[in-house]
DNA sequence: ATTATAATTGAATAACTATTCAAGCATTAT
DNA sequence: ATAATGCTTGAATAGTTATTCAATTATAAT
């Protein structure tokens, strides 16, 4: 997600207003509040996975259905899914030898229609 | 983003409920707007580029104050401003040899406070 | 028991990306 | 003119990731 960061080349004003900048920095989010955020963000950045999200918006599907809806490998579906469970996006249970997913809660299809919203007034 | 699709390791079943799998494909964004949607919370699931425009948020900053508030090389916030440029997240002005960053509007900030409140909740 | 199948998983691969480094551009100061 | 400086940019690099392929698990059917 990110790597090291390094100041040195920086530049040599040292810092045109330094007061605001010590200001912002405190309002600056914690490093690890950060990474949950860009977390979600990262989830909802990759086509597959969002179509999932969508697919799911009005109900359960197993996953041979998802993998149908999407156009994806079972494989694939199967991977992403996996990630979309480890952020609580999503929940599933067993039926014989298939598997429903659901979305957790409604809360991630609102965030996405915002970034729908986003995308219509530009 | 997105590789190749492979369909050909989905289930035997063909479909467990093809009615609704249709329905749900029909109802489904185009890919074009699909590639738009990510783009955005692309923008926004890094670090350092969701770090630009909190500072932004309450007005411009020059390119060697954003790295001080990110604690980032002026390259590598110079690199991620061109991305956010290209997004038109961000517009700028020339001061002399400096040059002053601001958001295009507010409305990537009302993202991100839905982001924030999705993993407040979490 | 044996076979078939829905789904998961690990490894390998290819594509992508954020940073650094070095060089370059444009404006200002001397 | 020359030097200094704020910023940009291209190439190289290292880390990340989405898919495929093959193997495996678990349940169901014969």
């Amino acid at each position: 997600m990110s790597r090291q960061a390094n100041t040195k080349d920086t530049c040599k004003m040292i810092c045109f207003n330094k007061a605001k900048v010590n200001g912002i920095k405190k309002a600056m989010p914690l490093h690890e509040k950060l990474n949950n955020l860009t977390e979600v963000f990262d989830a909802i950045s990759d086509n597959t996975r969002i179509k999932i999200i969508l697919a799911l918006k009005d109900g359960e599907l197993c996953v041979c259905d998802i993998s149908h809806v999407l156009g994806s490998s079972l494989s694939a579906v199967s991977h992403q899914l996996r990630i979309l469970r480890g952020l609580r996006f999503v929940k599933y249970r067993n039926d014989g030898r298939m598997v429903f997913y659901s979305l957790a809660d409604k809360h991630i299809i609102k965030l996405i229609e915002e970034g729908i919203r986003h995308v219509g007034k530009g």
